[in-house]
DNA sequence: CTGAAAGCGCTTACAG
DNA sequence: CTGAAAGCGCTTACAG
C-alpha cells in the first residue's frame, strides 16, 4: 500500500496525496476528505517513514551510544537520570530515541554507523573508543557526555578536576590516611586495590580528571599522591563495592573520596557495620547529590545528570548548546569533618 | 559525500562501489582496494543507512512502545529486565532499538507511526490504547507484552489469572480478612482503597486477570469477592505503596496478594514497622520472584521478564515465536501460611 | 569482474 | 488548487 496507489484510486496525482499529509491547507477540502477516506478504506497508514526520511534528508531521531550492556546502564541511577532527560527532549521535539549499546566489539561501529539518526550522544567512554572516530566522521552533531573530547564533538561535562579538588579538601580534612574509591580505569573493569596509581593510565576521562583533582589537593596539602590508596570498583554499585571498601578500612583508611553517591553509600554501609563514627572516625564524600544523599547526610558534588541529558539531546538534534557547561556545587553535609 | 561521488573519483560505476560494501567478494581485489582507499581519503562513511533501508525495504530496527515516561519504566525492575532481554536480542541480531515513550497524548500515535522500524513491541497497556490500532494496521510484526490482545499482534504473557488463583490459595490460607494490593486499574493511576471492585472495570489486562484469578479462588473458598478490599497503587514502587498498605492493615487485613515483589516488600516493610509476625499475623505473596524475593522469604510467582523480552524482540524481528507462552511457577517461601 | 537500468516511496520547488 | 518532473542515496537482477 503506497501513496501512488492511493492516488490512483482517488484519481489524483501522488503529490496531491502527499500534500494531504504534509500541507493539508493547500488542498481543496473536498479533495482532502476524499483522499483521506480512500486512504482509510485501503488501510494506507500514511507516508512511509523511511522514504520520507530519505527525501527530507532528516530522520527525526538521535542515537544514544551506551558503552555497556543495557542492564548496567539501567542499574546506574545517574545513567537513568541522564536518559530520562534525553527522552524528555525527544518527546518535546517529536524525535525518536535509538539506543545503541556497545561492548567494545568490532560490530559495534557498524551498528552505530547504520543507525538512521540525525545526531549522536555518546555516554562517557574511554579515550580510544573506536565509536568516537566513527560518529565524528559522519558530519552529524555529536555530544559526548563526560568525555573524551574529540574533534567534531561537543563534550558535556562538569569540571571534574576542579570539583574533585574541592571535594578532596573537604573529605581529607584532618585525615591521617586518605583514600579514593574509584570508578573503573578502563573497559576491562577489573576490581583491585592500587597504591598511588598514575592518573595518566586511566582511560576514562571522567575518572582520570577526578583522580587528578584529588592529586591537586594532595599536593597542596603536602600529602604525596603516590602514597594514596585507590580502590577501583568493577561497576558503580553499592553492594558490589563492599569488599573493596573493607580492604580500604582494613588498611586504616579514615577518609574516602568516592566517585559517586552509590560508592559513598557503600563506605557508609561499612562504617555502620564496623561501628565507626562518621565523620569522626571516617570521613566520606561522593558525587551527584542524588535523592538519597540528603537522607544519608552525605557531602557530595551536586550536578544534574537530567539537565546534562537534556543538553546532550539538544546538541544531537542540532541546536546550539548552552554557552556555558553544566554547573556543579559542593553540598557539604555531616559525612565530612 | 555520496556513493556516486566516490564512484566518479575512482572511475568506476556506483554499483561497483556498492558491491565493495555489500558483496566485496564479487569485486576484483585491486578495484576493492582502490575504492576503499578513495572512500577513506574522501571521508565517505559508507552507504547511507536511510537510503539503504528504503532500497532494501528493511530497517534492521524494532520499536519499543512504553506507555510511561521513561523515568518510570527505568524505575520498575521488571520493565528493566524486560528491556535488557530485548536489547540482548537486538545486539545478537545487529538490530536497532528505538524507544518510544508514550503518555496517552495525541502525538503519541504519530511518533509511533513515524519510527523507521520493522516491528513493534508494546509494553503492557490498557485495552483502549490507540497505539494498538496504529501498530496493528502497519502490516509489521507486533508483540504485546502482557496484553491486551489485538488482531494482528501476538501477546506474550504468562497466564495471569491461573497464577493469581494459585497465589491467592497460598496467601489467603487461614485468613480472616484477605486483601489485594493492586497495580493501577487505568492510566489515571489514582491511588485509592476500594471494596470489592468489579474486575471488568480494570483497563489493564494483566491487572484485571490477576484480580479475576483472585476472585476465582475466593469463590472456591466460599469468600465473597465483593467484600474483598483492594488497594490500588499509583505506581509499582515499594516506598510509594506504604500509605496504602497502612490503610489495609488499619482495617485488620491479615493476608495480602500483592501484584509484584515490590508491592509485597512494601507489605513486609509495614509488618516490620508494626511488629507483626509474618506469616502468622500477616501473610503476603507477590509476583516476579526477582533477586530480592529469596532474601525476603517471599512467596511469589516466578516468571522471567528477561526471557519475555527476548521473545518479544524475536517476534518483532519477524521470527516465529516459541510455540508455547512463557511459563510461571509458584515459589513458596515463608511469607505465607 | 563491471555497468546500464530500474526503482525503493516519498517530497518539493515550480509551473499552470 | 493540482500535476509533471526531478531526485533523496542506494541495491539488485540482469546483461555483457
Amino acid at each position: 500500500m503506497t501513496m501512488a496507489l492511493v492516488a490512483r484510486r482517488c484519481g489524483v496525482s501522488p503529490m496531491t496525496v502527499s500534500y494531504c499529509y504534509n500541507q493539508p491547507d493547500r488542498v481543496a477540502p473536498g479533495t482532502l476528505r476524499r483522499v483521506l477516506a480512500v486512504a482509510a478504506e485501503l488501510g494506507y497508514p500514511g507516508p512511509d517513514p523511511t522514504a520520507r526520511s530519505l527525501r527530507r534528508r532528516h530522520n527525526g531521531a538521535i542515537g544514544v551510544v551506551l558503552g555497556e550492556h543495557l542492564a548496567y546502564a539501567f542499574e546506574d541511577p545517574q545513567a537513568r537520570r541522564f536518559l530520562t532527560g534525553v527522552a524528555e527532549v525527544c518527546r518535546e521535539r517529536g524525535a525518536g530515541l535509538n539506543l545503541i549499546p556497545t561492548t567494545g566489539e568490532d560490530q559495534d561501529v557498524d551498528r552505530v554507523r547504520s543507525a538512521s539518526v540525525d545526531g549522536y550522544i555518546v555516554w562517557t567512554t574511554v579515550d580510544s573508543d573506536p565509536v568516537l572516530g566513527v560518529v565524528s566522521g559522519l558530519d552529524k552533531p555529536v555530544a559526548v557526555h563526560g568525555g573524551p573530547a574529540v574533534p567534531g564533538a561537543r563534550v558535556v561535562s562538569i569540571d571534574n578536576r576542579a570539583s574533585a579538588r574541592e571535594l578532596a579538601a573537604r573529605a581529607f580534612a584532618d585525615a591521617r590516611r586518605p583514600a579514593v574509591l574509584s570508578f573503573p580505569f578502563d573497559r576491562d573493569r577489573r576490581p583491585r586495590l592500587e597504591s598511588g596509581p598514575d592518573p595518566d593510565l586511566v582511560r576514562f576521562p571522567v575518572t582520570r580528571d577526578r583522580l587528578l583533582g584529588v592529586h591537586d589537593h594532595c599536593r597542596e596539602a603536602g600529602f604525596d599522591p603516590a602514597l594514596l590508596p585507590v580502590a577501583v570498583v568493577a561497576r558503580n554499585d553499592r553492594a558490589d563495592a563492599a569488599a573493596l571498601v573493607d580492604a580500604l578500612l582494613d588498611r586504616g583508611v579514615d577518609a574516602v573520596v568516592a566517585m559517586s553517591d552509590q560508592l559513598a553509600f557503600a563506605v557508609l554501609d561499612a562504617a555502620r557495620r564496623r561501628g565507626l563514627r562518621v565523620p569522626h572516625d571516617l570521613a566520606v564524600a561522593g558525587w551527584d547529590d542524588g535523592p538519597d544523599a540528603r537522607r544519608e547526610g552525605l557531602t557530595t558534588i551536586a550536578q544534574s545528570l537530567h539537565d546534562q541529558g537534556r543538553t546532550c539531546a539538544l546538541i544531537a538534534l542540532g541546536d546550539r548548546p548552552p554557552s556555558r557547561g553544566p554547573g556543579w556545587t559542593a553540598t557539604v553535609r555531616d559525612s565530612t569533618r
